[in-house]
DNA sequence: TACTCTATTTATAATCA
DNA sequence: TTGATTATAAATAGAGT
């Protein structure tokens, strides 16, 4: 982007390719943290480098740790929506505000566990490291997932008995 | 970054916070496509935006599919490595060498199952638009992070026992 | 190979439509 | 308020060390 305008196409050149990459890879990592702290954002830039041993990942201040709990939360959020009529929604309320610091809590803890999990899918951290609670954790984020996965796979079942 | 230079802290003006992200989220989304491209890396993005229902991610050309791909083979290599020594060395370079088509091929699949996975955990996607097939992949890669925090949490309970 | 230095290109803040 | 415009700040390609 500078002396000369450069095509956007693969650089051959092994050394320079390296070059380019390290200084974009700082430029990049610079816009994702002026974009959180200018926004407000969480966010985060995950790159499969050839030059590092491991996949890299820059969570930024405070990073895409909770994408995973947004993910979880979200599914809440719209069971909940499809359970609430105009009747039930004043009660509700009080039990809503009941709810808020726990789920807090709750929320916090759960980004601290996505952060590790993050941590160890992108091979930065190993599970070796790990507390025993810390591990229990990880294991209901990660069991949450596979028991979601699996009740899919019994409804595609029994959808595909039907058309047969 | 420009007519003005600008502070970096949190814009407090809505209006303005809200037309800089989205600048810069374009701006980003950019910068790591022309990273992958001029480099042949795998990034992305992800940004858990306040103007969006959902946490936003951007796989760019290839993305980030494949880190979890690569964290699960970089936990076979390093077994591989330990189970390795001197003397089976050579005899296993053919082996491996057959193995390579499978791996290949076996590889796709699991980028294209990361990539779905990641889709789901950003909320940009749903399980239901997923075929048997894909869901029972899913199901598979979920599977192994779970078994596998269920083996560090025996090991852990082990050591706790043995600490008494 | 890895920094440092600029000439340029690119990104973008403020402004205007 | 979203979409252009443009003056300026920031990023960076290539060269030099």
């Amino acid at each position: 982007m500078t002396r000369n305008k450069v095509k956007l196409e693969y650089i051959t050149n092994d050394s320079s390719r390296k070059a380019t990459f390290k200084k974009r890879k700082k430029g990049l990592l610079k816009k994702v943290e002026e974009l959180t702290t200018l926004c407000g954002v969480e966010a985060c830039a995950i790159i499969c480098s050839p030059y590092d041993t491991y996949a890299e990942a820059w969570p930024s201040k405070s990073g895409a740790r909770n994408v995973l709990a947004r993910f979880m939360s979200l599914s809440h959020e719209k069971q909940g929506k499809k359970m609430l009529d105009q009747e039930t929604y004043l009660g509700q309320r009080v039990v809503k505000a009941e709810q808020q610091l726990e789920k807090l809590m709750k929320d916090n803890r759960e980004r601290e566990i996505t952060k590790v999990m993050y941590e160890c899918l992108n091979g930065v951290r190993s599970l070796e490291g790990l507390n025993l609670e810390d591990t229990m954790d990880l294991f209901v984020v990660a069991d949450k997932t596979s028991k979601m996965v699996a009740k899919r796979i019994e409804s595609l079942q029994k959808n595909a008995g039907n058309n047969k």
